[in-house]
DNA sequence: GAATAGATCCGC
DNA sequence: CGGATCTATTCA
């Protein structure tokens, strides 16, 4: 049961929340989504979209449910999850999946494995062939700041499994 | 046009 | 803790 555009379309804090223990599918491979970040939005300074629309980060805005992939420091791409109504730039940062008995804890490293890349920009994961998001099962979490920012650390933004 | 910080990872 | 490696955005 694939998760469709009104899962997306929820609070980002509810979807980041919510997305753990769900099952990434990309290209045959699938992974149980075990880490994630919240970016919401003007009134976050960590957010790409906290100073306005960029050809960049266009695709926060647009509508739920599609992959934002941008690079990042030379050598790494980073895999998000657009939410909220369109209009409204707010994304989910997948960083970290569980597959079979492997961890791969953070997000450059998972793109990597799945071979993610800028070609995967901009697609709508609620209709796309080989790439979406399958429903999993329920698990406990904790709340933590964000990692590798520099501002907007007092916010309680990251959601990540425990026990792993 | 030039400068710089950046939602990272790995090896030492 | 520093190097790899590059680009989107900002600044002059």
């Amino acid at each position: 049961m694939r998760l469709g555009r009104t899962f997306f379309e929820q609070p980002t804090l509810i979807v980041a929340q919510q997305i753990l223990g769900q099952v990434l599918c990309f290209n045959g491979m699938q992974g149980t989504i075990v880490e994630t970040e919240a970016y919401i939005g003007h009134d976050d300074p960590a957010c790409h979209a906290a100073q306005g629309k960029t050809p960049r980060n266009a695709v926060m805005f647009g509508k739920a449910g599609y992959s934002y992939v941008y690079f990042i420091y030379g050598m790494y791409f980073c895999l998000n999850i657009v939410t909220e109504k369109e209009g409204f730039p707010a994304a989910v940062l997948i960083r970290g999946l569980r597959v079979g008995d492997m961890l791969l804890n953070g997000p450059g490293k998972l793109c990597r494995y799945l071979t993610i890349t800028k070609e995967h920009n901009a697609i709508d994961l609620t209709c796309s062939e080989n790439f979406y998001v399958r429903k999993g099962n329920v698990v406990s979490y904790e709340r933590t700041p964000r990692i590798g920012i520099s501002k907007g650390q007092d916010k309680l933004w990251r959601f990540i499994v425990r026990p792993l």
